[in-house]
DNA sequence: TTATATTGCGCAAACGGTTGCTCTACGATT
DNA sequence: AATCGTAGAGCAACCGTTTGCGCAATATAA
C-alpha cells in the first residue's frame, strides 16, 4: 500500500516523464487513434508501474459522458423482495464495473421521481435502470421525454421501452399446467399488486394454462391485488369455502401469510391443501413442508439489464424485450 | 415535461443571453464572490425560468471534487440484515441529496476491496461510508493509507477511525439488566460473528450487566460465533441441558432458528423459556408470542453517518465516535 | 526515381465550469 | 479637491482529458 501525499498523477505528468505528448498517452490508453506499437507499450508500462489512473471527471467532460448509470430502486419493498433486488444489483454492478461504469443508486419514494429528475438534470448518469415499473409510471414517461437511455427490469406496459424480465407469463403457465396435470382442478390464486405489470403477466399465464387444459376458469378463486396479511387471511378463508385443492401465491411474503393462516386453521399441507409460490426465496427455505416454487435468477437479470443498457448508451440497436428463463421447483407442498 | 432536442444549456449560454460573463453567472449560483444583489436575482430568475442546471462534471473538474460518496455494502448479508441496510441507505441518500451529493454503491465480496480501490483510484468519490467492518479490515486500512475521508457505520477496532454506531454495548447491557431484574438468572447468549466488532460490544454489555448485578457469569452459556442453523440448534440443546431460563439472540436470523428449535423441542415460550432478540425486524413481527427485542433506528444511523462524512469532506473536525440510542421493547416472550 | 499512401506523433481547441486578479466607477473620508 | 476604500463585474488561466487536423518520415506503387 502506497502513501499518497504527493498529488495524483495526471496525464501531463506521464507525458512529460516519457517525453511524449498527452495525445500519445491518451491514445495508448484508449487504443484508439494512430500510435506505434512500441510507443504504446512504453506508455502502458510506465502507467502500470506508476499506477496512473485517468481522472474520470475530466474524461467524462471531454466526452460528455459520466460513466455512471443510475439505478432506481423502489423504497417501499418488503423483506421478501429485498434479496431479489440485492442479487439483481450484484449482477448489475459486476457488469457495470467490467465496462468501467459505476452505479449511482437512488430510491424512489413511491411514484415520486424527484430523485431521478435530479440525477438526470445534474448530468450525473449516462443511462438508467428502473427496477420495477408501475402500470402508469412517471419515471418511464420522464425518461422517454428526455431521451435518456434506460431499461426496465421487469415488464412495463409502455411501447418502445426496452425491458428485461423473467418470463412470468410462461413461468406461471407452466406451473399451473403442472398442477393441473397432477389432478388439482381448483387452483386458487392469491396476491400481487394490480399496479405492477408483473401481476398481470402471471394472471394471464394462469388463465392460459386453464384454457390449454380445456378447463373453465372460476373467477371466484382468483384473488389478485391482495398483499396485507389481513386481506390474505380473508382470501384464504374464501378459498377454503370454495373448496380449492391448491393455492398459488404470487410471492413469498403472501405465501408466508397463507401458510400461517392454514396452520391456524389446522389445514394440513399437502394433505388437505397444496401450496405453491414464486421466487423460491430464502425466507421459505426452512419451511416444513418444503414449498413448491418458481425460481428466477435475479443476478442474471441484473447482468442482462446492464448489458442491454450499455448497448443503448453506445447507440446500438437492441431487442425491445428480453425474457429470461425460470425453473419450476417441485417440492413437498404439492406432493 | 419539456422536450430536449436542443442541446442542454451551458453557463456560457446563460451568460450570453443575459449579457454578463460566465463569472457572474457562476457567482450568482454559488453565492460566493462579489456580485450585486439585482444582478444575482436577474441571473437566478433566468436560470429558474430556463431550468439551467450546471454540469456537475465540469464543476467537479474545476474543484477537483466529484460530489459523489461511495457506499460499501457487504455482499454477503442475510435476509435479516437487509432491511437494516436498506433503511440505513435511505437515511444516507436523503442526507446526501440535500447537500447535492449522490451515492455510488458498491458491494464488497467478503473482504476483498478491489471495488473500493477502483472507485477511489478512478476519482469517482469524495468520501466513503463503510457499512460494517471486520476486526481486521482491509477497507479501513486502504482508506487510511490513501487519506480518503471515510466513516464506518458500526464500530471498528481501529484508532483514528470515525465511526457512527448504535450503542450496542449499552443496549445489550440494559436488556440483560432488565432480564436479570425480572428474576432470570441464567441467561444464555447465542449468535454473532466473532469477526464483527459489534459482537464484542454486545458480549461486553452482557458481561457488564452481570457484574453490575453481582452475579457470577457462567461462560458455558455463552455461545458466540454461531450463525448456521445447525450450530444454533446444537447451542440451544446445550442451553437446555444447562437449564437456562432465558435465551438472548444476537440477531433475528439466529432468533428464528432458536424459535424453530424450541418449537420442535416442545419448549413453551415464555412459560418454560424466555427469549429476546436484537433489531426488532419485520421478520419476527408476526411471531407468536411476540418477541422482546432491542430496536435501533437504522435510518438515523445513515443520516448521521452521512452528515459526519460531509464534515470530514469539508475538512471540519468531527467527533471520532458517535453513538446513537436504542430502545428496549418488552413483549410477550419475556413475560 | 518520383508520386502517393500510410504511419506515428504532436498542436491546440474543445468540454463546462471556478477563481485569482485586474479594472472601473462611485461613495466616503480627509 | 484629492485620496482612498470598496463594490461590481469581467478576463483569462486552469481543472485533466479527448480528438480533429496537420506535418514529417517512412513505406508503397508506378
Amino acid at each position: 500500500m502506497e502513501q499518497s501525499n504527493e498529488r495524483k498523477l495526471t496525464i501531463s505528468d506521464v507525458a512529460e516523464a516519457l517525453g511524449v505528448s498527452k495525445t500519445t498517452v491518451s491514445r495508448a490508453i484508449s487504443g484508439k487513434g494512430r500510435i506505434g506499437k512500441d510507443t504504446r507499450e512504453r506508455v502502458l508500462a510506465y502507467i502500470e508501474e506508476h499506477n496512473y489512473k485517468p481522472n474520470v471527471l475530466a474524461k467524462g467532460l471531454a466526452q460528455l459522458k459520466t460513466y455512471n448509470i443510475g439505478v432506481m430502486l423502489p423504497e417501499d419493498y418488503t423483506v421478501v423482495d429485498l434479496p431479489f433486488f440485492q442479487s439483481c444489483l450484484v449482477g448489475i454492478e459486476e457488469t457495470a464495473i467490467s465496462l468501467d461504469y459505476d452505479i449511482l443508486l437512488t430510491m424512489s419514494r413511491g411514484r415520486d421521481c424527484a430523485q431521478l429528475v435530479r440525477m438526470v438534470e445534474n448530468h450525473k448518469v449516462d443511462g438508467v435502470i428502473l427496477m420495477r415499473t408501475f402500470t402508469e409510471d412517471a419515471h418511464v414517461e420522464y425518461l422517454k421525454s428526455q431521451n435518456i437511455p434506460f431499461v426496465t427490469v421487469g415488464s412495463s406496459n409502455y411501447e418502445n421501452v426496452v425491458q428485461v424480465d423473467n418470463d412470468h407469463h410462461a413461468a406461471c403457465r407452466e406451473l399451473v399446467s403442472i398442477l393441473l396435470m397432477k389432478q388439482m382442478k381448483r387452483i386458487g390464486l392469491i396476491g400481487g399488486a394490480e399496479t405492477h405489470v408483473v401481476t398481470q403477466s402471471r394472471l394471464q399465464g394462469y388463465l392460459d394454462a386453464y384454457e390449454e387444459a380445456g378447463i373453465p376458469v372460476n373467477r371466484e378463486i382468483i384473488h389478485v391485488n391482495i398483499e396485507k396479511e389481513i386481506m390474505v387471511e380473508r382470501a384464504v378463508e374464501k378459498l377454503l369455502e370454495e373448496g380449492v385443492d391448491c393455492i398459488v401465491c404470487m410471492d413469498d411474503a403472501v405465501c408466508i401469510h397463507v401458510l400461517n393462516k392454514l396452520r391456524r386453521e389446522k389445514v394440513s399441507i399437502p394433505g388437505q391443501m397444496k401450496v405453491a409460490s414464486f421466487y423460491d426465496s430464502s425466507i421459505l427455505e426452512n419451511n416444513l413442508p418444503s414449498i413448491t416454487s418458481l425460481s428466477f435468477n435475479a443476478r442474471d437479470l441484473g447482468t442482462v439489464a446492464c448489458k442491454v443498457l450499455m448497448e443503448l448508451i453506445d447507440g446500438n440497436a437492441v431487442k425491445p424485450r428480453t425474457l429470461l428463463g425460470y425453473e419450476v421447483i417441485l417440492k413437498d407442498s404439492t406432493k
